[in-house]
DNA sequence: ATTTTACTAGACGATCGGTCTATTATGTTC
DNA sequence: GAACATAATAGACCGATCGTCTAGTAAAAT
């Protein structure tokens, strides 16, 4: 019996195969990304995340097993979009190491003044509630930095190659330095409601860098 | 009818002139400030703030009239507490004015560790959930940030003065990115549960200042 | 028509901040 | 001591909201 029988031998509906391409379930995960990037994990309601988009409650765990799960995916989603932010900047050839970095932070800034500092960034933001967090996020927040600090510390690298950066400097500790510094600042920004924290970050970690 | 008549004319129990010096009442704030230190506004309960001190739910709003004013005068203690530690550093002549702020950083490291990264800064903590605050706590958090920023102003100034910074630097603009990058940090060591990033901070930091 | 899956409507218990009434404890004046 | 008034405690209760779940309808295949 080949697969082609087995399959005319099962009736009614069959399941859908791919599970990831709904328009719902993408939407959700987008109101997500939206909602956990403004106020963070718990003060984000499912309620909201719902009715944001026009989906009734009951849908909510036909596509999510649960809000932990339902997390975890959003997490994923914005680091995927992040990653892909970073790379544009980052890997731009236009410009030297150093500037790339400036024109990553012009970019964030505009995004985030864009929706009025209602946004900061939503890895930024759970780090912060990771104690009241599911357990798992913790690694899973951890390992977003990681990756985005070795993406500024190959920018930094190759700023060295470049005679723009010490050769003494050690660009991994440089590279943690700016996110701890950037997350701070977004969270400042939020906050004063103003860019100017972003902008005094930017200027005085490019000046503090050894040349 | 003097005011000695008018008090002897009043029968039963007078009303307690000072409301402030209750030991419960202080117990609240403490117990307050620990929550919001651990885990912020939202995620802190009011029955959670009395249980740990075995407070009944019934005296919180003899001694205070929302969560709103209890957690005004939470944000207000801890400023004052923490403004006084940053004096017993900042202003710590047996140090030069850049040691003491590598001074203040190791004691807030040792109180991090000590609750096993569990503890971050109320400030900091309130500063994300500013968006979903009651009005008024952004004004309320920002003036302790402007306060917290100008005692490390001061300090710079005389590290200036001691010919340990250029006289070019624009110490309020450094002071400003020292707190920025702080609490970036105090985040980021209770993701990691690790002491690293506050050191790296302060070394990245005071390496970037200009000599 | 029947079977199977996709999706939805709304109930559910737990918990939240906040309010309420009742009660006890304490201190002052007559 | 009796009468009085406030301090403080006790915990039931409310409406709102949380994440979750069960029962059902709609749709697509045989």
């Amino acid at each position: 019996m080949n697969s082609l029988a087995q399959k005319n031998t099962r009736r009614g509906r069959p399941p859908k195969v791919n599970h990831d391409n709904h328009d719902t379930r993408a939407a959700l995960i987008r109101s997500g990304v939206e909602l956990l990037t403004e106020h963070g994990f718990f003060a984000s309601g499912i309620d909201k995340i719902l009715k944001k988009i026009g989906v009734p409650k009951g849908s909510f765990y036909h596509y999510f097993s649960s809000k932990e799960d339902f997390g975890r995916e959003v997490i994923e989603n914005y680091a995927s979009y992040f990653a892909k932010k970073l790379d544009t900047h980052l890997l731009n050839v236009e410009l030297d190491p150093i500037q790339r970095i400036g024109s990553f932070v012009e970019d964030a800034k505009a995004g985030i003044q864009k929706h009025h500092y209602k946004r900061g960034c939503l890895v930024g933001n759970l780090e912060q509630e990771v104690d009241v967090l599911p357990d798992g996020y913790r690694q899973l927040l951890t390992d977003i930095f990681i990756d985005w600090q070795h993406r500024i510390e190959v920018c930094l690298r190759e700023a060295q190659q470049q005679q723009l950066l010490s050769t003494n400097a050690n660009c991994a500790l440089l590279a943690e330095f700016f996110w701890v510094g950037w997350e701070g600042a977004v969270s400042r920004a939020r906050l004063t409601q103003s860019a100017q924290p972003l902008e005094n970050f930017l200027n005085q970690y490019l000046a503090g860098l050894p040349r």
